[in-house]
RNA sequence: GCUGGUGUAGCUCAAGGGUAGAGCAUCGGUUUUGUAAACCGGUGGUUGUGGGUUCAAUUCCCAUCGCCAGCUCCA
């Protein structure tokens, strides 16, 4: 029980020693700092100390005269302080209901912390979080101060294993040897934890718990299924109550949702993960392709086509045989499956994943038969380039491609749009001289610096996804010097980067370029890859200024990435109110009564003809509910139509809720066809 | 793929061992309307699919598929 295990404790768990003295350099909490200086104040959570954040508990050595600043609760650097705590109080509400669960970790995370636990036979319900949310709630009423202590190894090992907590001796035996075993108490409730923490309880103010799931230990799906409680915390209930809303908005926004509301795609568990672009949806989708092309016409890309499907010859060749089988679709002719079945009496569909059973069955064929539905694009215009013997004179050659791609994904990551088995990218290759990658990788970003804009994506941050662990092509050496040209051409453009350790394609290294969204969120959009093993492996050469060949570099390169994928961003971004420019209507047109029907349908087809996309509304309800039922598609505006706008041969246009006034038709086309390229095309204004 | 949840009309949701109901949408009619929902009436379901238990299953059990959340994965 846990109020045992703290009598037991109260002598392990004592105040840290009186700061011994070196010289000049002392060990002192942050706390003592701070009120040595006398800046501890009622709602100090933590302190930076030597421009390291420190909660006010640990001991640290600090020269003399060591600039302290003492953090307050709404700092935003408290929040992973507070969320950690809030971690621990949740832990402990959790022993005290449950008896008997073990408890493993509990950090915070961006969206606010959750705890893993190991619960005997049982799963948490919604009413479980419920019980456990008013006992952490009382638990921050009772205000009892976090306490921070040290023990010798052996004496955490007894103590852990008194407690029956087996998983927190797996860790205790990770801590490297020279640390401290520090152990932090609040209340009765003690763990074995580095901390930082809170004051006191009290802190913990706006708590939240949002939902319960399976999480694996360690995360190794061959370790244990642990229980985990998500749950959130920030320093008031004020400031709770704005990241419900925001979570919220989310929600209002998510795309599956205004995909179905605004009729812009569908699906259908025949074809799973597989989106059905209705109308709606595929005249957005073919916007972007079309302003896409538009941007590839004004900087030299050609765009082809290219197979569906190809030899088994092809991916082996590529890497991807090797490297990605599992997530490619395989495709067999009749003759293929009928020696599967024959050979092991398996059922097999005509396409499908590669299983083990499958693989089994497929032995005896794979020799032969084996074909691959494409995953990428690379591997085509490899085939392009070294059909013809090419001349430096050709490049920087590049191949876009807006080919359908089919991976086989997991069915547990499917997801909207976001995640889907079949889609198509803005894709496009740029075979080019290693002199001329630096002006390549330069030209891209000017490319995606104009399409974020026009696309109203900002905030552009860039990753340097280096060479993965394991599982890559090539020598090291080629990985570290594809790394520093990207990491050069990203500093030649004034610009900075962070690391993804490991994140690089399997082929190479990438820059990945990441855009907030309208509230806030940020997303992966576009990147450029480095690749100097496809153009080995694909044996390409071009003939040089000095008449001998040479090995052309690779780069793979997306501006939206997946169009699938950028769809889904888009839609939450905008809320489903597309611009002008990528909207499937533009106007819709309402009548005031059925008098004014002929006129509003006359005037539909002549801004049709005159490029304004227009519909009518002709149905006999009343107005209110025509610009009701007009608004739920989101259309950029809509139009009244009645007597006086006969009269004027206009209409009067709204634009959300907002009344722009009367548009008469020659105006109206000018307003509307002005908007109907991306901001970047548009004439600039007069004056 | 794993853990848990879930699947009822086109959509959003009720009900429930004795073959299901609302609102909206759709269809018909009345109304002729001035800036976010007029009124009346009708149609619409093998309750995801396949087995099992039962006199009886849509309800209980098993399997399977889809979807949702999380984990793992994301070339």
């Amino acid at each position: 029980m846990t109020h045992a295990i703290a009598g037991a404790n109260t002598h392990a768990v004592a105040a840290a020693p009186p700061p011994p003295r070196e010289g000049s350099i002392m060990k002192v909490t942050a706390r003592q700092l701070l009120q040595d200086r006398n800046r501890l104040a009622p709602n100090t959570v933590a302190a930076v100390v030597d421009g390291r954040t420190v909660d006010l508990h640990t001991p640290l050595e600090v020269a003399d005269g060591v600039e302290v600043k003492a953090i307050p609760s709404d700092d935003p650097r408290a929040l992973p302080i507070i969320r950690h705590s809030t971690a621990h109080v949740m832990a402990d509400a959790v022993q005290r209901l449950f008896p008997g669960t073990k408890v493993t970790i509990g950090p915070s995370i961006d969206s606010g912390f959750y705890y893993d636990f190991d619960r005997q036979g049982g799963r948490f319900t919604d009413d479980d979080l419920g019980r456990i949310e008013a006992t952490m709630k009382e638990i921050v009423a009772a205000d009892a101060p976090f306490v921070r202590g040290v023990m010798s190894r052996d004496e955490a090992r007894q103590k852990l294993d008194a407690m029956g907590e087996t998983y927190k001796l797996e860790i205790l035996d990770g801590i490297p040897a020279g640390e401290d075993i520090s152990f932090y108490q609040h209340g009765a409730w003690i763990d074995l934890c580095e901390g930082p923490h809170v004051p006191s309880t009290k802190f913990l103010q706006g708590v939240k718990l949002t939902s319960v799931a399976g999480a694996y230990w360690r995360g190794d799906e061959r370790r244990p299924m642990l229980q985990r409680i998500y749950g959130t915390a920030f320093p008031s209930q004020k400031a709770l109550d704005a990241h419900m809303k925001q979570l919220e908005e989310a929600r209002a926004r998510d795309h599956r949702k205004l995909g179905k509301e605004l009729k812009l795609f569908m699906f259908h568990e025949w074809a799973p993960a597989s989106p059905f672009f209705l109308p709606r949806g595929a005249w957005v989708y073919n916007a972007l392709v079309a302003y896409v092309r538009e941007q590839y016409a004004r900087r030299g890309y050609a765009e082809v086509i290219t197979p569906q499907i190809f030899d088994k010859a092809l991916w082996e060749t590529s890497g991807h045989w090797e490297n990605y089988r599992d997530n490619m679709f395989l495709a067999l002719g009749t003759d293929a499956l009928e020696t599967a079945r024959e050979g092991h009496g398996v059922p097999l569909s005509g396409v499908f994943a590669l299983d083990e059973k499958v693989s089994t069955a497929l032995a005896p064929v794979h020799a032969n038969y084996m074909c691959g539905c494409k995953a990428m694009n690379c591997p085509s215009h490899c085939l392009m380039f070294g059909a013809e013997r090419r001349s430096y004179r050709e490049l920087p050659l590049r191949l876009a491609d807006f080919g359908r791609l089919h991976r086989y994904e997991r069915s547990g990551v499917t997801h909207g749009l976001s995640r889907v088995r079949t889609f198509s990218q803005d894709d496009a290759h740029i075979f080019c001289t290693p002199d001329q990658m630096g002006a390549e990788i330069s030209g891209f970003f000017d490319l995606l610096d104009e399409v974020y804009a026009d696309l109203g994506m900002r905030d552009v941050k860039i990753l340097l996804a280096t060479r993965p662990d394991q599982g890559y092509l090539g020598s090291v050496e080629t990985w570290e010097r594809a790394e520093q040209i990207l990491a050069d051409a990203v500093l030649g453009k004034n610009r900075t980067f962070e690391f993804a350790k490991g994140e690089g394609a399997f082929y190479g290294p990438k820059l990945e370029f990441h855009v907030t969204d309208a509230i806030g969120r940020s997303w992966q959009l576009g990147t450029i890859q480095v690749d100097f093993n496809l153009p080995e492996r694909f044996d390409l050469t071009y003939v040089g200024a000095d008449n001998t060949a040479h090995r052309p570099v690779m780069l793979h390169r997306a501006v939206l990435g997946s169009l699938e994928r950028f769809l889904s961003v888009y839609i939450e971004h905008t809320a489903g109110w597309f611009p002008a420019w990528l909207s499937p209507e533009q106007v819709v047109l309402v009548t005031v009564s059925d008098k004014h029907v002929a006129f509003a349908e006359d005037l539909a087809a002549r801004l049709r003809v005159a490029g304004v996309r227009a519909t009518v509304d002709a149905s006999n309800d009343k107005l209110n509910a025509k610009i009701r039922s007009a608004s739920l598609l989101r259309p950029p505006y809509i139009g009244v139509v009645g007597d006086k706008e006969v009269e004027g041969d206009g209409t009067q246009l709204r634009q959300g809720r907002t009344d722009l006034g009367f548009f008469g038709f020659d105006a109206l086309v000018a307003k509307i066809r002005a908007e109907s390229v991306a901001p970047s095309r548009r004439a600039p204004a007069a004056g």
